[in-house]
DNA sequence: GTGTTTATCGTCAGGCAGACGACTATGATC
DNA sequence: GATCATAGTCGTCTGCCTGACGATAAACAC
């Protein structure tokens, strides 16, 4: 067969799907819209949508990111408009049963941002909102006094979900990526936060500050001091160039 | 709009395109094939092919690659015909512009293989061969007295090789994946060697022999040995159940 | 036997991480 | 204002891992 006969292979609906992650009062979140339509009516869903028949599938995911929390991708260094988060492709979930209507591939990215107001509900869906990551993943606990329970995720978007996660947990280890869930400013205790919120584990708040201040092209200092937290003011930092840790952070086992 | 109606979203084609990755004569090679039709008629290219309607995206990949090889993707262990191999996704590539006749996404997935005979040309292509990765990379020399010149790979598979090259460098760092690169049994010299032509680096074996051996779970001994490589006889170990390994090899810096 | 090749075991110094003590600088409370 | 609680920052010590490298073992080629 003519492998690009149009007739001879089958048609596929593409989307992007999107695992935006912050860290809300130290905890992971996930932005989460709620479905307007079947199937998984009500249910709540990662945000996404069709990629555009002249769009590639990054600009897909940064113009989907834009309309649903108005933060802009940061490869270009966004001018006024909201804040700069961190977007990278993640993974491509195309089982042929995932949607029931059609058959539908959806390549998820991740987003990561510093904390945000309430999310902007936009585009099709009725309403969105951040939701712990721990709630949604083990549907068992953990939202019993919640007004809302987040329940199961639409289509396969808890293991699309879990993926993110994992990855994001990943690379905080060897890049200076948990930066992109602080503010352009922020504190080594800000910091050390992200990581504990992202690992869900304690750490040595000397060891770690040790440890990133020392890391070269990590931490720069930007002047500043703050006393946001309480207790003895501190330094104030921006990220630094560096990209990749080396060595890495240690995430303590277990 | 509504979101899943029919007519109010493009159709794609999906495909998989496969980076295929082996050790030959302590260099790493990449499966190529040539192109029988235009465009990039005579070019070298990724093997791949379409998504069926009814396939998930690992099965396309690994039907793919038993095609083109006469590989096994290793999850379920492989009965009789042909060796096992890594099979993994790797990233999705969907650019409006990758394919000059009509909008492609393309899933590409990476197969780490230990040394096979020649390949076998499959499909739609005319013949396949392996090709050492940095001949394939950097067009400047390199393939100066070869009988076949790689030349530049079709569409962006240039792009798409470096990305499962430097997938490939960076994971056999952090989990136990070189091991796909060896026989059922090998010596640490053979493994030693895999790091080095992946890498390309040289490793000092004493060093690396005490790091390898003393890793829970990386390595069984399987009892015999073997003089394969000359020298004195080199103990014969299997790969270990243990998947990530912690701590890391570490690559040396440059 | 001698030389060559590869495998394997040891030793040693430097660096980094975890555990943890000590001190500093702020706000809150009495 | 004294005291306490909180958070930040600097040091110390110990153990482990790594890189550099010496030494020995077991094969083959001549």
């Amino acid at each position: 067969m003519s492998p690009y006969d149009p007739s001879a292979f089958p048609a596929f609906a593409v989307t992007v799907d999107l695992v935006v992650l912050t860290v809300r009062r130290h905890a992971l979140c996930a932005l989460v819209v709620r479905r307007g339509e079947p199937p998984f009516q009500g249910r709540w869903a990662l945000p996404g949508g069709f990629v555009r028949a002249d769009e590639d599938l990054a600009e897909a995911a940064a113009r989907e990111l834009t309309e649903e929390t108005g933060l802009c991708a940061h490869d270009p260094v966004s001018p006024a408009p909201g804040n700069a988060a961190h977007l990278e492709q993640l993974a491509t979930y195309g089982d042929p049963g995932r949607d029931p209507r059609m058959r539908v591939v959806s390549v998820a990215h991740l987003a990561l941002s510093p904390d945000l107001p309430a999310p902007r509900a936009g585009g099709d869906a009725n309403s969105a909102r951040w939701a712990p990551v721990d709630a949604l993943l083990n549907q068992e606990g953990g939202f019993a006094r919640e007004d809302e329970q987040p329940a199961q995720l639409a289509f396969d978007h808890a293991r699309i979900l879990a993926d993110g996660v994992e990855r994001a947990r990943s690379k905080i280890e060897y890049s200076s990526l948990a930066t992109a869930f602080c503010p352009s400013e922020f504190t080594v205790g800000e910091l050390r936060r992200v990581y504990e919120a992202v690992w869900g584990v304690v750490l040595d708040p000397r060891n770690f500050h040790r440890k990133v201040t020392g890391t070269p092209g990590f931490l720069v200092p930007s002047g500043g001091t703050t006393t946001r937290q309480g207790g003895r003011p501190a330094q104030l930092f921006r990220a630094g160039g560096a990209t990749v840790l080396n060595p890495p952070m240690l995430r303590p086992e277990v």
